[in-house]
DNA sequence: CTAGTTGCAAAGAGTTTGCATGGCG
DNA sequence: CGCCATGCAAACTCTTTGCAACTAG
């Protein structure tokens, strides 16, 4: 299935790119690209995770998916900061998530194809704001 | 809000308990107590998981919930081991997530409440299956 | 008795899909 | 032109909520 190089997926991925440091959910996509239909916005978003351009992980107690933009195989080892105060979610590159595919690999013979860790707490913007 | 010790409560908890290895979807809890309605799945869920005697977690792809019975602060440090054949979520505890949040603390500013790592994979029953 | 809890059915939120139209190559 | 992509609205799935009846303490 080829790939069309369509104005959308233009807007869509640009729109990605220059909110690579966070993860965004499809209505807030949706919300920022009014040009671009809802469905059009999932469609697209669902060929682009095929093939690998961007990452979709969930969050804890919200039925909504969040999506990022993914340099290359950036995927594979970052971390996830999900301020539970702003809701933003960021992203934090570390070989330490590899460390631990190993452990398990070992420990309970369960073959790792990718991992996902997300960590909840205050960022740094929302801690000065010291509510 | 006290709780009541109501009968729905106490098979809920024991249902939990006896799959305590296993985060379940609130439709498989519901479909193995029938006798017990999907609201009162959900909202007993809710309320456990305030107590902190329940776990929840979100799974990428998916829209529904995974919950799971949390034996004290068991849910503070441990793996999620998912497995994209047959689908189940088994667990794992591990201090090298401890570590992780040690470093994003230090290196982000990032005040850390609980985290959540979920590896994805094929389990080792799936891989005897050599499918 | 009083406040928390239940079941049912209806409402919500987020996502997916069918279908006719429009656009890329 | 042919096939993929789009928009719209309807369908879906999982979850939440309103309400009257019920139950634990």
């Amino acid at each position: 299935m080829p790939v069309y190089q369509t104005q959308t997926r233009k807007l869509l991925l640009d729109y990605l790119q220059s909110h690579a440091d966070e993860s965004l959910s499809a209505g807030k996509i949706s919300e920022d690209l009014p040009q671009i239909s809802v469905s059009a916005v999932y469609r697209n978003l669902a060929a682009l995770e095929r093939d690998g351009a961007v990452c979709a992980v969930s969050r804890t107690g919200s039925r909504e998916r969040l999506y990022r933009f993914a340099a290359a195989e950036q995927c594979k080892s970052h971390l996830h900061l999900s301020c539970t105060k702003c809701g933003r979610t960021f992203h934090m590159n570390t070989e330490q998530t590899e460390d631990l595919v190993q452990t398990v690999a070992a420990q309970d013979r369960f073959m790792v194809d990718r991992s996902e860790t997300v960590l909840y707490g205050i960022c740094e913007a929302c801690q000065k704001k010291h509510v």
